[in-house]
DNA sequence: CAAAGCTTTCAATAAAAAATGAAATTACTC
DNA sequence: GAGTAATTTCATTTTTTATTGAAAGCTTTG
């Protein structure tokens, strides 16, 4: 059975123009959340490709390297945002973008937000101990600015998910 | 008329572990929306401190650099975070955190968010036009993502001002 | 208006983050 | 199960971002 001859398509041809928009927005979109550039540039591509990509016709498209775009896909994957798809008679990997783009948005206040404000209101509780132990004057103004932030992080916890309904649709 | 002896406070004594705990919580927060840990530091020194502080005050307490304070506190005082209040006898300018703690997110709202939705709404039309010369079997995909895409920006940005109006109060 | 105090700026340096690619690992094929 | 293809890992290098501190620029004061 005569076997692939890898990624016949049009792999290393320049980016076309509706590449480069797409992977130009989706790297802004990324960094915004914290992640590298070669993310955003894999998920672009991605966005727009009508057939789903092999990893190494990703490096050729994009001039990354191996190690980037291991990691970037596992990134992806592990977000959610892109998905493998089986290619019957080929044993790469290959990869489409999912279109659920609200999952970016769910994965980082599920994984960054969430844990974040948690986290920040056990401290909260610290200080509030540590502040029962200053002297009467500093005592309450500090009492008070922890109570404020206090309220504040509650008010953002309990607004989570509203936006995580908002977004999942 | 006797001139100020400069900060006779307890400038430059060891944090305390309020401090401590405040200052850790903001340089996470902070580092959250992108600003370099010397802002969350500030923040967390001035949020928990009972009186104004001078930027060498600052300096002394948190062991940075003139430069990374006065941009800090640059920053700081753009996003409305810090204010400078006035200290009768005394020529520095004196700091104090902002309580209203929902201006980050705002600010963050409006400068990082808002401008970055509306650019990638404005990218999406110059890619459709794109996505109209292509062949037509590579057409209807982009075009059915495209419009996917469209469809979520225009959600996300028709809930800023919700958000905004949650935030505020 | 000169001198001193305070703040900002910015070129140089240091620190952090991301990308690279060779080597190791895993998975598939015959 | 040996051989090869595909993928992951990770020590090193590159790039990016943040910090430093000396010098310049304001402002106040006497």
């Amino acid at each position: 059975m005569t076997r692939l001859e890898k990624s016949p398509e049009r792999s290393s041809e320049a980016l076309t123009s509706l590449e480069v928009e797409s992977i130009e927005m989706f790297i802004g979109f990324f960094k915004l959340i914290g992640l590298p550039k070669s993310v955003g540039e894999i998920y672009g591509l991605l966005f727009v490709s009508p057939t789903a990509l092999a990893m190494d016709g990703i490096i050729e498209r994009l001039g990354i390297s191996l190690g980037a775009a291991s990691q970037g896909l596992k990134v992806l994957r592990t977000v959610g945002a892109v998905k493998s798809v089986y290619m019957p008679g080929d044993r790469r990997d290959h990869y489409v973008a999912d279109l659920e783009l609200s999952k970016f948005a769910t994965a980082f206040i599920q994984e960054e937000l969430k844990p974040r404000l948690g986290r920040a209101l056990e401290r909260i509780e610290t200080m509030e101990s540590l502040a029962r132990t200053l002297p009467l004057d500093e005592r309450s103004s500090a009492e008070e600015r922890l109570e404020r932030l206090k309220h504040w992080l509650e008010r953002g916890e309990s607004m989570l998910p509203w936006l995580l309904r908002f977004l999942v649709r």
